[in-house]
DNA sequence: ATTATATATAATATTATTCTAATATAGTAA
DNA sequence: TTACTATATTAGAATAATATTATATATAAT
């Protein structure tokens, strides 16, 4: 068994921040701040594969960013996590560099 | 030339993003939230190699994250961008489902 | 000068991500 | 049932991130 060198906490923070460490996730999650969309309109919108969405959607499922629910043969999306938006604003407001 | 397939904004942000989605560097940016830290101080700490430290350090600096400044022999570094800190504080909160 | 201490950099091997292509699943409609 | 549409999953190759080892740089003290 090999030996953990970090904290629960450090490595599920880590995680979270993986998860939004590529731009066409965030794209995804700017996105879905403004509203809801299914995989088909986000995947016009970026112009990558429909796999390709699906595997980025994934990532930000199971980090608990997004969720998803089935309308029909679609499936639309939603941020399910509002701190990750703050956050998110906070980072692009630039670098805020020590007041 | 290959194309770039996303904005220089979502590019950028997700460069900060990744820079804090490893373990080791989350802590650091932890510890350094409440203090000036020096690298051998910071290594004794995480108990990993102070290559590996620096590294890291490294990478926290090139995302404007943090800073060093140098102190006879040793080189300290704090939190450079402040809304860092804040968003910390956002993800640590939870998951702050949907309000 | 030399030595010692603290930190950084470089080279390499290992491991993790990413994209693509092919396939699979789930729902709908006929 | 079959066919169709939307989305998900899997496998593989290409790429990027990481940890380790060795080496380099900078400062301080002698």
């Amino acid at each position: 068994m090999k030996k953990k060198r970090y904290s629960k906490e450090h490595e599920e923070l880590s995680k979270k921040f993986r998860a939004l460490s590529h731009p066409a996730r965030v794209k995804l999650v700017e996105d879905l701040m403004e509203k809801e969309y299914c995989v088909g309109e986000m995947q016009r919108c970026l112009s990558i594969s429909q796999p390709n969405v699906s595997q980025h959607l994934k990532i930000l499922k199971d980090a608990g960013i997004i969720r998803g629910r089935r309308e029909k043969t679609r499936i639309c999306y939603t941020i399910a996590d509002d701190n990750v938006k703050k956050a998110f604003v906070l980072f692009l407001k630039g670098d805020g560099s020590d007041e």
